[in-house]
DNA sequence: TTTGTTTTGGAATGTATAGTCCAAAAAGAG
DNA sequence: CTCTTTTTGGACTATACATTCCAAAACAAA
């Protein structure tokens, strides 16, 4: 009955979110936005409402596309240790990206825009918790198949795990040394492995 | 020979350095700085240069009164684990801070400018490279004494607790649990000490 | 008190910003 | 081809922002 959309939602919301990932939200002017996206403002605004709601919805499109992913990932795995190796060693290459690292949309929006938006901010925690829980819930398996170390609650490992990923994901932003990198999964994993404790 | 400054200069720098810390550099406004330092803005801009300045010159305070403090504690230490227990155990206190934890200004800088702003980037750069190396020295003083886990090396060790630390500071900006924060100091601490390897 | 210098408050400036609006273009349905 | 609905580009708006400027106030020295 009418005019189609001359561009697909999908992808100009994927295009949202790595401008926001890799800008924030104040340092991305709505002028970075149209010329990025390649769209006009008035479809901008009549497809994504406006700036805040944009973004939330790209940190949710972030959410599904790796958060969920890695949910999945744990989820279906019958040996676990391989796959926190592997999140770790991704976790190592995405860090040394050039030109620039990223990092974690979910870090970069925790960090920059806690405390002043509610909302962000229990969709961030409850994220966390998300991947927290899965972390948790393959820990426990791992250790009931004697496959990880039973020196700490599978809790508390998840919670550090989960915490050492951050704490990469931070160090990504200042130009980090691979080295550097490796040497912190190689602490972790010991922390993991049956044969360390 | 003319009139004096009406205002204390490192008062009013520690207030803008507790400002920017709280609300990051683009979420302030000058009308923030103004009100939040209590003088105009001609004296901030005769007395600060401008709001880059200002921020990077609170930045560099933050450095010397939190890092410095840090590196020196480690540095007189006889036995070192007491102090990183005791370093974990503030980093907790303070991410619980009521009514907003305001994370770590270095942490939370890297994040909101680094890419933006390549002075500042190397800056944080270098402050993380600081303390990491204090970590390492103590470890390795503490590897001798027989006092510390000799399964890694310091090097590595001093980077993962460093980077341990780096995720509960961004973890405090999403109102984390108590429990949360002191099981991660649980599993850092464990691979630190002697008996856990 | 007078003079010389600096601070200071607040008004002024120019620019960048998020968001609005409207007329024209586009496209499906009849 | 026409009608109707929606998209779209770009001009427009209003506000918020960092920064500048100036006249008046304050203070030290003579």
């Amino acid at each position: 009955m009418a005019r189609t959309k001359a561009f697909d939602e999908a992808t100009v919301l994927e295009s949202a979110m790595n401008i926001f990932w890799t800008k924030g939200y104040c340092s991305t002017s709505l002028e970075d936005l149209v010329t990025g996206l390649g769209i006009s403002r008035s479809s901008m605004y009549d497809t994504f409402v406006d700036k805040r709601t944009l973004f939330f919805t790209a940190l949710k499109l972030y959410h599904s596309q790796y958060a969920q992913a890695m949910i999945e990932m744990l989820s279906r795995a019958t040996t676990v240790l391989p796959v926190f190796k592997q999140i770790l060693q991704t976790t190592v290459e995405e860090s040394l990206a050039v030109p620039i690292a990223k990092g974690c949309f979910m870090v970069n929006s925790a960090i920059e825009i806690a405390q002043t938006d509610e909302e962000i901010t229990a969709f961030i925690a409850h994220n966390n918790a998300l991947v927290e829980d899965a972390f948790m819930k393959a820990i426990e398996r791992g250790q009931k198949n004697d496959e990880l170390s039973q020196k700490q609650s599978a809790e508390a490992l998840a919670q550090f795990v989960f915490n050492t990923i951050t704490g990469m994901r931070v160090l990504a932003k200042s130009r980090p040394k691979r080295q550097q990198l490796e040497n912190i999964c190689t602490v972790v994993l010991s922390c993991l492995e049956k044969t360390s404790g």
